[in-house]
DNA sequence: GAACCGTGGCC
DNA sequence: TGGCCAAGGTT
């Protein structure tokens, strides 16, 4: 006759041990990544060269930053430079990068940081957060990294991470809290900022979002989903609607003289404070057979074949591209300006609308860069 | 809390 | 190819 024994009374509950800062920082020290804003091995981080590259990789991966990051800091060197700088060359610096709104508060913020702190960034958590586009984790990453300071830093990363470690259900971002609280009881006082970036060096090589390296992860014991095999199964999150389908009209004009028609967008919200050409309204139900209607000027408009196809973060774009010759001579409407092809590149020009001038003029031509011109 | 706010890469 | 994803902040 056969007892059957429940397996729960078999085998002891599997131990959950904890995740250390110690076992992290171990890993940490030997596959640390080299990036350009980060301070060597000993060597102290420069908190205006931590702030940038914060701003930069805000929703934005480390491949995309990189260049502009060293062409930022080559323009502007120092924070007194940028506080100097004219807004139009931030912007331009900016072009290309997304959510402009960080390049506005960018520049806002280093004014602050020169005319109330003495050109010296605050080196506390609860100072940064007072300063334009410094939210909660950017305050508690240059505290960190910059300051020593011992501040959680939490961001995408660290929420993908706990929430594996902890296997925690519920979904992002009401579990932030409890994620947050989970963090600070890690951070470590003596390496704050080694360990807000080791987090994050685990979150980009090993505890990636898709086929996470578990074998290599340094907190494989202690995670509760690995134990699981639930890994890819976290963090639970809460999906969104891609919005409607916008459409529109964009109009280039180039005048005889070689120069292309532009404005400046408004200062805050899509696309803010960037140029593009003249465009109708982007609406669902836009008509491009009436766009002629909404041209900004007089002209025998043709309308080119195909459209400009663009992906917004909460819509996509569908721009019909009308294109137009005009005399020398001929004046710009309101609030808009002529400028010269071969000057195209110096315009603060978002993604979207390089590609509405490509469509209708070809490549816009981009000078060799020529370091000596800018040298002694 | 939810909406708004870019872009490029990946599978 | 389209949906997902990336070191969020502001309103």
């Amino acid at each position: 006759m056969w007892i059957v024994i429940p397996r729960h009374m078999l085998t002891p509950a599997l131990p959950v041990t904890k995740p250390t800062a110690e076992d992290l920082l171990i890993w940490y020290d030997r596959h640390r990544r080299d990036l350009p804003w980060r301070a060597k091995p000993g060597e102290t981080a420069n908190p205006y060269r931590v702030w940038i590259s914060e701003i930069m990789l805000q929703q934005t991966t480390v491949t995309a930053v990189k260049p502009f990051y060293l062409r930022f800091l080559d323009r502007f060197p120092t924070v007194e430079a940028l506080a100097q700088a004219q807004e139009d060359s931030v912007m331009q610096a900016w072009a290309g990068l997304g959510y402009y709104s960080r390049a506005r508060n960018l520049h806002a913020c280093a004014k602050a940081v020169v005319d109330r702190h003495g050109g010296h960034f605050p080196p506390t958590e609860a100072e940064l957060l007072k300063l334009p586009g410094i939210g909660a984790y950017t305050a508690a990453a240059v505290a960190a990294i910059a300051f020593n300071e011992k501040a959680a830093a939490v961001d995408g990363n660290v929420e993908r991470v706990m929430s594996r470690v902890f296997m925690i259900e519920d979904p992002l971002p009401k579990a932030k809290p409890l994620i947050r609280s989970l963090t600070e009881d890690i951070v470590p006082a003596d390496r704050p900022g080694d360990f807000a970036q080791a987090v994050m060096d685990l979150g980009a090589t090993i505890c990636t979002p898709k086929r996470p390296a578990c074998a290599l992860c340094p907190w494989m014991i202690p995670c509760q989903a690995r134990a699981t095999g639930l890994q890819e199964a976290f963090p639970k999150k809460l999906k969104k609607e891609t919005g409607q389908l916008r459409k529109g009209a964009a109009f280039v004009v180039l005048r005889a003289d070689d120069s292309i028609l532009l404005r400046t967008r408004p200062p805050k919200g899509l696309l803010g404070g960037m140029a593009e050409p003249p465009t109708s309204a982007w609406e669902p139900d836009y008509q491009p057979s009436q766009a002629v209607l909404d041209a900004p000027i007089d002209a025998r408009w043709q309308r080119l074949p195909g459209v400009v196809r663009h992906v917004f973060t909460h819509f996509p774009l569908e721009l019909t591209v009308l294109f137009a010759k005009v005399p020398k001579g001929t004046p710009a409407p309101d609030d808009m300006r002529w400028t010269p092809r071969m000057q195209l590149h110096e315009e603060a020009l978002p993604g979207a609308m390089k590609k509405v001038l490509v469509h209708a003029l070809g490549e816009i031509p981009v000078p060799k860069t020529d370091k000596s011109a800018s040298e002694p």
